[in-house]
Parts: structure tokens; sequence; C-alpha cells
DNA sequence: TTTGCCAATTACTTTGGGGTAAGTAATACT
DNA sequence: AGTATTACTTACCCCAAAGTAATTGGCAAA
């Protein structure tokens, strides 16, 4: 309660801008939603899923996601290489968050839209 | 419930991207959070609470949320100019979801955090 | 008369996100 | 022998987002 904005702010490390730096990341939002609803997915099952990721996308954000203790990825020793990506405990945690966004969106975007219009016409 | 996966991430109009596209957006965020908790406030003011921002790109997000109508723009005819913003009734609902997710990032960066180094040596 | 204030705007440059397309390894199928 | 499969990696390129820096307008104070 008694946090200096500005201090927050300015802070390099904040924490605000640390998870942003992933959660703002469109890529990343969807492959967690889709992994919080789907369970554990291959690589083709995510990045037929999502849709309209590319190969390239999808590899560098599971990566970015790995390294941050989001997704966990279990490879098996086979012919076709099988390898599968999990939420991990901290990565389920932000699931729901994530989810109230989307309610958000569903119950605000016709809003937005509206405004958007609006605001076109008169500029 | 009973949402396509496939049609939901394909749909052009999906609400989720839409949003996103607004709330990936780092410098939206700062702003909406800011003005969350300090009600009113003019140009310079927001300016230099968020400290790193530019004055193009506190122009520039500014604008973009005034069109999604989450923020308004009150101007008086004065000199020197005096402009205030507030966050609109629908910009008031987002502040709570985005305070969850400062919340979850103060909560989980230091493990993020560790996840990283952990991961950058193994790599 | 020069400076400063406020809220931008303009011009210019740089960064990097993201796309496409091709390549790779290892094996099984035809 | 040739092709398909899987999960990538690499190389190359483009364009929009964002940063920097200077400027504007109109008036008041030093």
């Amino acid at each position: 309660m008694e946090n200096n904005l500005k201090n927050r702010n300015r802070d390099p490390d904040c924490p605000v801008r640390t998870v942003l730096d992933r959660i703002g990341d469109k890529w990343a939002v969807l492959v967690i939603t889709t992994l919080g609803e789907e369970g554990t997915m291959r690589f083709n099952h995510l990045y037929e899923t999502i849709g309209d990721i590319s190969q390239k996308m999808l590899t560098v954000t599971l990566k970015k996601l790995q390294e941050d203790g989001l997704v966990s990825r279990k490879m098996y020793q086979e012919i076709p290489p099988r390898v599968e990506y999990t939420l991990t405990d901290t990565g389920v945690t932000l699931v729901p968050l994530l989810n109230a966004l989307a309610e958000w969106a569903n119950a605000n975007m016709k809003g937005i839209k509206k405004s958007r219009s609006v605001y076109a016409e008169v500029n």
C-alpha cells in the first residue's frame, strides 16, 4: 500500500515489467492458455491448435517459458522425436489471471470496438 | 465452456487478441495502473511518475487508450495548456485485473529469476 | 529579450519482432 | 532408392514500434 510509485516504476528490476516482458507477449499468452485448457501437448499439437503461429515463434516462445520455469519440456528418446510440453505448477497459477483477462475482453470488446469507430468518425 | 480452441484462435476478431493488442503494451499497462492509483492526472504528472517513458510514447499511448474508451481526456482552454486524464468506468474495471497480475509478478519474480539463472548455467 | 511552462508534434534513426523457406537427423514405410 | 515424419534450427529479409532530439505556440515572469 505504501509503495512509492516513482521508485517502483524506475526500478529496473520492477516485477511488473519483468512479468510484462513475458505476459505482454501475445504468443506466450496463447501458449499458456492453450496448455491450460489442453494439459500436456506435443509441439505439432500446439502448432495446429494455435493456428497462426509460426514454428519459429512457437519454438522461441516455448524456450522463453521454459527459461522462466512456467512450462516444462519432456523429451522421449524415440524416432520420430516426441516432445511434450506441460505447464509447471507456477505456470498453472497464471492461467486464472489470463482467463480473467480473456473474460474481461469478451465482456468489453463490443464497447471497445464501438468506441474505436466513434473515435475514427470524429477524426 | 464449449468453446472450440481452434476456432477461437483463428478468429480474427478474437477478443483475447483484441485486448492483448492493448494490454500487452507495456506503456498502456503502466498508464492504466498509474491512473488507477492516482486518479486524475495531467500530462506532465504522468510523464514524471512513469519516469522512463518518452513524451512521444506517452502521447501515443494515451491516444490509443482514449480511442478504446479506457481513458478520458479533459482539456482546459488556458495558457499554458492544461489537460487532465482519467480512467473511464470501463478503464477502472481493468485495474484490479492488472493489479492481480502485478501481485502475481511480485510473488513469483524470485522464482522466475532463479529459473532463468539456472537455465543460463546449463546452456 | 530571453527564458520557461505545458502538451504535444515532427523528423529521423534504430531495434527487433516476426515471416518465409530451406535444411537437419534418424528411422520406418513402400 | 525415395518419401514421410517430428521437432526443430538457420539464414535472410521486412516493416512497424519505439527511441532521440529538436521544435511549436502563446503568454508570463525575470
